[in-house]
DNA sequence: TAAATTTGACCATT
DNA sequence: AATGGTCAAATTTA
């Protein structure tokens, strides 16, 4: 029980280790650096990608990893329940959300997105929920608050039980076909679907919806030629379906 | 035209 | 000053 809890932890340290050395790894394709420093970070990237991949071949912790990830934590009235996972299908059928915020976080490359429950204004429900994509196929998303609201598409629940049923969780449509991500100088980044990069500001996230980019905004691609590890980055990720890996207290 | 989203401003925290 | 969360006016969508 605790021990696929920490399991998860590691993993997700490891995916964040990944995804810096990809960064690096566009930094110094893109810049003056020596074939053995290009090398070194290729390999680098090559035996953490391995590392998550392995995920696959290790137990598997259960869709329901722990009890007490179903009892919310209070501890006092300052802190409320908050619930963290990590998934490629971050939609919530039992609810509807509002979004009301959207804000770039630095060492992100999505902006990450809020959201609040519908009925928050009429009904007083403080359940909110923020959704950061992380990879191009997975967000993470973090709930906050418990839904008090009721209505007709909420059923009985006293929610905010992780309830995969699996089907329920298996059946849903991945929010983004797969595509690949790479970096550009500095911050920017861009997408790369059909050997044409995207510009960022022509890329919409919010929960899973991808909006089309403009095909007269494609600009031709320059420098990175072989970026290694994007592809597999893609299939690891569509690989990784619905997993809880983290929870706890946060101040408000 | 009511509801939902977008987006820069605003604010609290560090 | 930088950062992240929220507000609310403008804009889009159904």
């Amino acid at each position: 029980m605790e021990n696929s809890l920490i399991f998860d932890s590691v993993i997700q340290e490891i995916e964040h280790a990944f995804d810096l050395t990809k960064k690096l790894q566009s930094h110094v394709e893109l810049g003056s650096c020596s074939d053995r420093l290009k090398e070194l970070v290729r390999v680098l990237e090559d035996d953490l990608l391995q590392i998550v991949r392995s995920r696959k071949n290790d137990v598997k912790p259960q869709k329901k990893p722990m009890a007490s990830l179903d009892v919310p934590v209070r501890i006092d009235r300052r802190k409320i329940y908050v619930r963290r996972e990590i998934t490629a299908t971050p939609f919530d059928h039992d609810h509807q959300w509002r979004k009301y915020g959207e804000k770039k976080i630095t060492g992100c490359i999505f902006s990450r997105s809020y959201y609040r429950c519908t009925y928050s204004k009429d009904q007083g429900c403080t359940a909110k929920m923020q959704v950061q994509r992380q990879t191009p196929s997975l967000f993470l998303v973090t709930h906050a608050g418990r839904h008090t609201c009721r209505t007709s598409s909420s059923r009985t629940d006293d929610d905010d039980t992780v309830n995969p049923s699996a089907s329920h969780v298996t059946e849903m449509t991945p929010p983004v076909e797969p595509f690949l991500l790479r970096f550009h100088s500095g911050d920017d980044y861009k997408m790369e679907e059909d050997k044409s990069y995207v510009r960022k500001d022509m890329v919409q996230t919010s929960l899973g919806k991808l909006e089309s980019a403009d095909p007269t905004f494609h600009e031709s691609v320059e420098s990175s030629s072989t970026i290694g590890g994007m592809d597999s980055l893609n299939s690891v990720a569509l690989d990784m379906d619905f997993s809880v890996f983290d929870f706890g207290d946060v101040e408000y």
